[in-house]
RNA sequence: GGGAAAUUAGCUCAGUUGGUUCAGAGCACCUCGUUUACACCGAGGGGGUCGGGGGUUCGAAUCCCUCAUUUCCCACCA
C-alpha cells in the first residue's frame, strides 16, 4: 500500500490522462448507427482569455458530453472560436495605436493583415486553457466564424436573404458608437442611468417678443434643430398654432408644429425637434415633412452644419454651449435630472443616434416558428423561466440591423454601379454579370463592394449549422447525422442576441430546431454577490484554480451551488471543498487497494447485509441521479453522487465490510467493493474526468476499449425497498449508541453491551454489533438500573452502563421525551378524531397518520417501562 | 413607464399535483476524538414562527389577496 499516497495529487495525473484521451481520439465522433449526441460550444472570442463564466459554461457541457459518451451515445462537442468583430477590431486599433500606427492611415488590406496576425496569435489561447479543464471537445472539428466555408455560408445566407425580400437597406436612424465609428445593434446598447443635467432654453416666437422655453439633456442638438412641437391640446400654447420660433444662435426660422406626442406634463409642455439626433425626433420630423440637419461628424464632433464649435466634441460642446446661451440670455435653469444614457457594449462610448443607410433583416417572419416551437415545448428552455422574457422579445421583435462600419468581418455581398445602383452577388465578377443581366455594362473597376460587414452575430446565428458545412452542402452526412443538435448551454443575456436567431436559422435552413434544450448558466460573481471585472480585481485566475486544487476540485466547486439559471457566488473555499472530495474518494480506493485477501475466509454476516444493502441504496440513488440529469439539474446529480460516495458508501458500507487491522478480506466481499467503486468511479467520471480514470487504471488491467471514459453509464437493478427501510432503523439505532457514547465520553475501544427488548430485525443485529464493538446482544425485559435507553420504532434499547449513568439526569431526559410524545400523539388523535379530516383526506393519508399513532403509543409504553425501572 | 422572477438555518440553495416526522441539504459553527483509508478525517450537536399581514381549507412553505424588500429583462419621454 505504501506506494500509493495518502493525498491525492492531482498534477501527477491530469495532463497525463488528457494526453492519453486525445492521443487514443476518444473525443472524436464520426457519424455511425449509433445515436448521435450533439453540443456546439458557444464560440468565445477570438482574443479572449478564459475566465470564471467559461469555467462554469464548460465544464456544464463536459459533464453533459461526458455522461452521453458513457450512455453508448456517440457523443460530439464541436469547438471553435469567434472572430467577434467589434471586440476584435477595437483591440487590434489599441494596439497598433500603442506602436503608433492609426487604424485610418492603413487600408482595409494592411489593418486585416495586422487583424489576422493578431487571431493567430492570440486564437489558440482559450481553447488551450480549456484542455486543462478537461474539456473532451472534438479538436478535429474546432471551427472559427472567419474561416473560408463559414464566411462563406454567411455570404450565402445574405444573399439568400435578400432574394427572399428578407434583407434590404433602409436610411434609418441607428445606434452610432462614436468611437467604434460603427452602428451597433440594439442589443449592443446597455442604457445605464446617470446624473445629468436638464436645459432650459428659450426661444424667441417670430415676429413677437414672447419666448416659449423648451427643455433638453442635449443642449448641443440645438443647432440641428428644425421645429418646436407642442401637443395641440394644450390650451396655454393655442395662440402659438401656426407660429415660428427662432432657434437660438443660429438664428434660423423653424414652424412650431402639433402632435399628441408631446406629454403635456413633462418639462415645459414645449418640445424641441431634432430629427437627425432622435430617434423620437426622427418619426416626428418624418411626420411633419421636417428639414433634417445632422450636425455631428461620425467621431462625435460637430460638423459645418452645426455652425458653431465646428471640429469640437459633443460633449465639451454641451458644456460650452450652455454658457454661450447663457451669455445670450437664452438660458433660464439648469436643473438636475437623472436620466439612462446607451453606452456601446464594446467600447463604453456613449451611443448617438445617427440617422445613416444601413442593411437590415425583417424579423417578423423569421421570429413566427421560432417563437412557436419554444412556446410548444419542441425546444425547452432550463429553467423555463425564461420564456416570459424570450416571448415578450419575440412578440415584440424589431427588425435587426447587421451592417457594420468595420473592416474585421464578413464583408457584405453587395457591388455598387458609379450611379448608386446595385446588384448582391458572390464575388465582383458576378456583381458584373448580374449588372449584364440588368442590360448594364460595367467593367471591374466601374464597380465598389459595400465598404461594410455585416455584425458579428450574423455568423453567430448560423453556428450549429455552419460548423458541420450544412450551407455549403445540406445534405453532407455530418449534418445529417449531428443536426439537430442536443442541448446549448449558455448565459441568458445572450438569448436574443444569439440564441433566438439560432432558432430562427435553424428553421429557415433546416426547417428544424437547432437544438433541444437550452441551458441557461448565470452570471459567476464573487461571495459579495459583485460581479467579476478586472477593475475589481476579484476574478480569480482559473488556471491558477486549476494548479492549486485541481481540474476535478475546480468543476466540483464550480458545480456545488450553482443551479441552471442562478447566479454562482464563486468562493475558493468551494474548489478546497472539491478537492476534499477528490481527497476521500482517493482514500476509499486506497483502503480497498490495500485489502489481503483470504480465499478460504467466509464472508461475514454483516458483510453480506452490507452489500445487500449497498445494492439497493445505489440502485435508489441511481435512478435520483438520472432523473437530476433528465431535468438538467445538475447541482443536485453532483450533491447525489458525493453523498453516494461520501455517505453511503465510505461512511456506513465501507465502515461494515472493512476488516479488522491488518486482517484478510473474504473473496466475495472484496469483489462486490470493488464493482461498488467501479459504478461509483462512473457516475463520478463526468464531474471528476482526471481522477476516475487514474483510479479506474490503478484498478486492473486495462485495454484501451476498458477506459474510464468509455465505460458504459451504470443501467441500474432491483432496489429492495424493505431492506432500504430497515436499515434506516439501524442507522437510527446507531446513531443512538454513538450519541450515548459521546454524551458518556466513552472511549470506541470499550466494549459496550445492548439490550435490545421487542420485535427488532435480527439479520441486522451483526451490523450494530460490528460498528459498535458490542460483545453481546439479549433480549431481556428488566433493564440494569444504570443503563441509558432509547427507543427506535417501538423497540426498546438499553446501554448498561455501570456508573456512568445519572438517573436523575435520565429520569428527566426520558420524562422530556415522554412528553414530547404524548403531545404528538394528542395532535395526531386530534386529526384523526376530526371528523371533516376522515372524510376529506385520501385513505393514504390517514393510513399515515394511524401509523403514527400506533408508533408514538408504542413510545410512550416503552418509555414509561424505562422510567419504571429506573 | 411596462414586464418577469424571487424572499425558507449564519451562507448558497432544495422543497414536483396542498397531506409520508415536511421544515430539509451542503458548507460554516460548537463539542469530543491522533482507532488501524483519509485531520483534505471521524463521531455527535445546536440553529429557521418558510419576508409581514389577511383569506380559502379538515389541513398551507405550497393556493388567493395585500403590503414590504430584492433582482433581472424590456422601453423613445424631451
Amino acid at each position: 500500500m505504501s506506494e500509493i499516497a495518502a493525498k491525492y495529487d492531482p498534477t501527477q495525473t491530469e495532463d497525463k490522462w488528457y494526453s492519453y484521451w486525445m492521443e487514443k481520439g476518444y473525443f472524436h465522433s464520426e457519424p455511425d448507427e449509433r445515436e448521435a449526441y450533439t453540443i456546439v460550444i458557444p464560440p468565445p472570442n477570438v482574443t479572449g482569455v478564459l475566465h470564471m463564466g467559461h469555467m462554469l459554461n464548460n465544464t456544464i457541457q463536459d459533464v453533459l458530453v461526458r455522461r452521453a459518451r458513457m450512455q453508448g451515445k456517440n457523443a460530439c462537442w464541436v469547438p471553435g472560436t469567434d472572430h467577434a468583430s467589434i471586440a476584435t477590431e477595437a483591440k487590434v486599433v489599441n494596439k497598433l495605436k500603442e506602436q503608433g500606427i492609426n487604424k485610418w492611415d492603413l487600408s482595409r488590406e494592411e489593418f486585416l493583415e495586422h487583424a489576422w496576425e493578431w487571431t493567430h496569435k492570440h486564437g489558440g489561447i482559450i481553447l488551450e486553457q480549456l484542455k486543462k479543464l478537461g474539456a473532451s471537445c472534438d479538436w478535429e472539428r474546432t471551427r472559427f466564424t472567419m474561416e473560408d466555408d463559414l464566411s462563406d455560408a454567411v455570404i450565402d445566407v445574405f444573399i439568400d436573404l435578400y432574394n427572399k425580400g428578407l434583407i434590404y437597406k433602409g436610411h434609418r436612424m441607428v445606434n452610432w458608437d462614436p468611437s467604434a465609428l460603427t452602428a451597433v445593434s440594439d442589443e449592443e446598447v446597455n442604457h445605464k442611468e446617470v446624473q445629468s443635467k436638464l436645459y432650459y432654453v428659450r426661444y424667441q416666437v417670430e415676429g413677437t417678443d414672447e419666448w416659449l422655453t423648451i427643455a433638453t439633456t442635449r443642449p448641443e442638438t440645438i443647432l440641428g434643430d428644425t421645429a418646436i412641437c407642442i401637443n395641440p391640446n394644450d390650451a396655454r400654447f393655442t395662440h402659438l398654432h401656426g407660429k415660428r420660433a427662432i432657434v437660438p444662435m443660429v438664428n434660423r426660422s423653424i414652424p412650431i408644429i402639433l402632435d399628441d406626442y408631446v406629454d403635456m406634463e413633462f418639462g415645459t409642455g414645449c418640445l424641441k425637434v431634432t430629427p437627425a439626433h432622435d430617434e423620437n425626433d426622427y418619426n416626428l420630423g418624418k411626420k411633419h415633412d421636417l428639414e433634417t440637419i445632422d450636425i455631428l461628424n461620425p467621431n462625435g464632433t460637430l460638423n459645418e452644419a452645426a455652425q458653431f464649435f465646428v471640429g469640437e466634441d459633443r460633449f465639451v460642446v454641451r458644456k460650452k454651449i450652455s454658457k454661450e446661451l447663457d451669455a445670450l440670455g437664452h438660458l433660464v435653469k439648469v436643473e438636475d435630472y437623472l436620466t439612462k444614457v446607451g453606452y456601446s457594449e464594446r467600447t463604453d462610448a456613449v451611443i448617438e443616434p445617427r440617422l445613416s443607410e444601413q442593411w437590415f433583416v425583417s424579423m417578423k417572419k423569421l421570429a413566427e416558428p421560432a417563437l412557436d416551437n419554444v412556446l410548444n415545448g419542441n425546444i425547452q428552455f432550463h429553467p423555463n423561466k425564461f420564456i416570459n422574457t424570450y416571448k415578450y422579445w419575440m412578440e415584440n421583435v424589431r427588425d435587426w440591423c447587421i451592417s457594420r462600419q468595420l473592416w474585421w468581418g464578413q464583408r457584405i455581398p453587395v457591388y455598387y454601379a458609379p450611379n448608386g445602383e446595385y446588384v448582391v452577388a458572390r464575388s465582383i465578377e458576378e456583381a458584373v454579370k448580374s449588372f449584364e443581366a440588368k442590360g448594364l455594362k460595367y467593367g471591374l473597376s466601374d464597380l465598389k463592394q459595400d465598404e461594410d460587414v455585416v455584425d458579428t452575430w450574423f455568423s453567430s446565428w448560423l453556428w450549429p449549422i455552419s460548423v458541420f458545412n450544412g450551407f455549403k452542402d445540406p445534405d453532407n452526412a455530418d449534418i445529417k447525422y449531428y443536426y439537430p443538435t442536443n442541448d446549448l448551454v449558455t448565459a441568458p443575456e445572450i438569448l436574443f442576441f444569439w440564441v433566438a436567431r439560432m432558432v430562427m436559422a435553424g428553421y429557415e435552413y433546416r426547417g428544424e430546431l437547432p437544438f433541444k434544450n437550452v441551458y441557461l448558466t448565470g452570471i459567476v460573481r464573487d461571495k459579495q454577490g459583485r460581479k467579476m471585472s478586472k477593475s475589481l480585481g476579484n476574478s480569480p485566475d482559473p488556471i491558477g484554480l486549476i494548479e492549486q486544487y485541481g481540474a476535478d476540485g475546480v468543476r466540483v466547486g464550480m458545480l456545488l451551488s450553482s443551479p441552471a439559471g442562478n447566479d454562482l457566488l464563486f468562493d475558493e473555499g468551494l474548489c478546497l471543498q472539491g478537492r476534499n472530495f477528490n481527497n476521500k474518494i482517493w482514500n476509499s480506493f486506497r483502503l480497498i487497494k490495500g485489502w489481503e485477501i483470504d480465499e478460504t475466509l467466509a464472508q461475514p454476516a454483516e458483510a453480506k447485509i452490507a452489500i445487500d444493502w449497498f445494492h439497493s441504496r445505489f440502485n435508489k440513488e441511481l435512478q435520483v441521479l438520472n432523473d437530476h440529469y433528465d431535468r438538467f439539474r445538475l447541482s443536485d446529480a453532483l450533491m447525489t453522487t458525493y453523498k453516494m460516495v461520501w455517505d453511503d458508501f465510505c461512511s456506513w458500507y465501507l465502515e461494515m465490510v472493512k476488516p479488522e487491522y491488518q486482517q484478510p478480506i473474504d473473496r466475495k466481499t472484496l469483489d462486490a467493493t470493488v464493482a461498488f467503486l467501479e459504478e461509483l468511479l462512473k457516475v463520478l467520471h463526468p464531474f471528476t474526468p482526471f481522477i476516475t480514470e487514474e483510479i479506474w487504471d490503478l484498478m486492473g488491467e486495462r485495454t484501451e476499449k476498458d477506459r474510464m471514459i468509455v465505460s458504459a453509464w451504470p443501467t441500474g437493478g432491483k432496489v429492495d425497498e424493505q431492506l432500504l427501510a430497515g436499515f434506516e432503523e439501524v442507522e437510527k439505532a446507531i446513531m443512538e449508541i454513538r450519541r450515548i457514547r459521546n454524551e458518556k465520553q466513552i472511549a470506541p475501544k470499550e466494549k459496550l453491551q445492548l439490550l435490545i427488548k421487542g420485535d427488532w430485525n435480527s439479520d441486522f443485529n451483526p451490523v450494530i454489533a460490528k460498528l459498535n464493538n458490542l460483545s453481546k446482544i439479549e433480549s431481556v425485559s428488566e433493564a440494569p438500573t444504570s443503563a441509558a435507553g432509547f427507543v427506535v420504532k417501538g423497540v426498546e434499547f438499553f446501554v448498561p452502563l455501570e456508573g456512568l449513568v445519572d438517573a436523575g439526569e435520565e429520569k428527566e431526559k426520558l420524562t422530556k421525551e415522554l412528553e414530547y410524545t404524548k403531545g404528538f400523539l394528542a395532535s395526531v388523535q386530534k386529526k384523526l378524531s376530526n371528523e371533516r379530516f376522515v372524510s376529506g383526506a385520501p385513505e393514504q393519508v390517514i393510513a399515515i397518520e394511524r401509523n403514527k399513532q400506533a408508533d408514538a403509543e408504542a413510545k410512550i409504553k416503552a418509555l414509561e417501562a424505562q422510567l419504571a425501572a429506573l
